[in-house]
DNA sequence: TTGACATATCGCTATTTTTCGATATATTTA
DNA sequence: TAAATATATCGAAAAATAGCGATATGTCAA
């Protein structure tokens, strides 16, 4: 009798908050850099915006919205700066998204 | 050799869709219409409104939204409109959520 | 047919999001 | 220290989205 699992029907707030989430997800360049991180590990900024052809500034504001809403994390090593994923669940959802686009 | 079940890395155009897809779910009202429609089948706009407190055009708004994109059907019985989920998909997005945020 | 009811659609405004250039900060190297 | 490099931040313009009232469409019932 320990964990809730079944964790059933969100109020409003939960709601919102997740609606939060899924927003920030809900961009193809954004999609296009966590496909990429989740294939590999870490990279860069420059890395980033090269893969997705992507502007310095602009990488970087999709980078800190998602590290805001807790989907990334990174790690500065000298002046670069490495980002990768920091949410589990985002293999789930990229799999789901993969089998149903791909 | 007959299903290429890992479908891997989605090209540009293919996270477009699926940003399309995210966005329509990115909402607070949506994803409770979502959560509601889930738990019990079928709803009339009347009833998905009132569940929600929103207005009736707003309602219709959303579920037009989330219709176009495969996420919802709707099946007529005389005037009232009933709307289900369609996407198999979403109950397995909604328990991440559900299990993120409850 | 008329009126009531259920839903859909449209047009408008307000808000939010996106993108980019300019520039700031921090770090390394000459 | 000065220049170069990597990233972050900010402000403004453009684009997308949300919400609502008005109204159209379709259906039932008297």
């Amino acid at each position: 009798m320990n964990k809730p699992r079944k964790s059933k029907q969100l109020d409003f707030e939960s709601l919102s908050m997740a609606a939060e989430c899924l927003k920030a997800l809900a961009h193809p360049h954004r999609l296009q850099i966590v496909q990429l991180l989740l294939a590999g590990e870490q990279f860069s900024v420059n890395e980033i915006a090269e893969h997705c052809d992507l502007n310095q500034p602009t990488t970087s504001d999709h980078l800190r919205l998602m590290q805001r809403c807790g989907f990334l994390t990174s790690q500065k090593a000298g002046r670069t700066v490495y980002y990768s994923v920091s949410e589990p669940h985002l293999a789930d959802i990229m799999n789901c998204i993969q089998s149903r686009f791909g």
